[in-house]
DNA sequence: ATGACGATTTACT
DNA sequence: GTAAATCGTCATA
């Protein structure tokens, strides 16, 4: 892609104000950016997310209003990161949006890379010298693009308008025709809340973690 | 203290 | 398509 920033808007506050059906369609077409210790930019323009709408979400971590260590991000300030560890060996990052002490967030499910490429392929699990992943395998999952972008618990919490390690730029957002909504993946659990369309994606994207039913592509 | 279970990925058959 | 990997977290006792 060319989002090639000169001088990219880091998003702030308000943006993250909203309700997590509205942050997950309008987060489509940012761009995640991750600066590493040593000043590696990396970047990739979010292709695919998933709300969760908190306490009366079935399928959300503060279903019922739980609140653990786990989940304390969460009832943080929108604009948090919240970062949870999961099947003994993955990441998954999520953006707290609504109001302070609401427990909504947006999961990131896809990224298109963008910038450090070549970093994420060493990050990513599997990677062997002269066999890397291919780029639609970089960051096509929540835990993929976890470990591409080198993205733990260690940034649970992080303050995304605070520009730190890990923030979002405002990239181009995407137009309603160019968005897919369908019902989120791994949540069979959920009962009704299973079926509910609240996972969005790009139309056509080939960066994304698994294939919408109906995405005929662009057009 | 214990046991069941993941907002997943990968490697097989 | 099916199954293994792998362990922190949480509900139950």
């Amino acid at each position: 892609m060319r989002d090639r920033a000169g001088a990219e808007r880091c998003l702030e506050r308000p943006f993250f104000a909203r309700d997590p059906e509205t942050l997950a369609a309008d987060l489509l077409g940012r761009v995640l950016v991750r600066r590493l210790e040593d000043g590696t930019r990396l970047a990739g323009r979010i292709v695919e997310t998933e709300a969760y709408l908190g306490v009366i979400d079935r399928a959300a971590h503060t279903f019922g209003g739980r609140r653990t260590a786990r989940n304390e991000a969460m009832y943080g300030e929108p604009g948090t990161l919240y970062v949870y560890f999961t099947y003994g060996m993955h990441h998954c990052a999520n953006v707290v949006c609504g109001r302070k002490d609401e427990p909504v967030a947006v999961l990131l499910r896809g990224l298109e890379p963008v910038d450090g490429i070549e970093v994420m392929q060493r990050h990513r699990r599997g990677a062997r010298p002269g066999n890397e992943p291919r780029a639609t395998d970089l960051c096509s999952g929540p835990a993929k693009l976890c470990q591409a972008m080198r993205i733990d618990r260690s940034l649970n919490h992080a303050a995304l308008p605070r520009q730190g390690a890990v923030w979002i730029e405002a990239g181009r957002p995407v137009g309603d025709a160019e968005v897919v909504r369908c019902p989120r993946i791994g949540v069979a659990y959920a009962g009704d809340w299973a079926d509910r369309p609240l996972r969005f994606l790009i139309r056509g994207n080939a960066h994304v973690s698994v294939k919408a039913a109906g995405d005929r592509g662009p057009g």
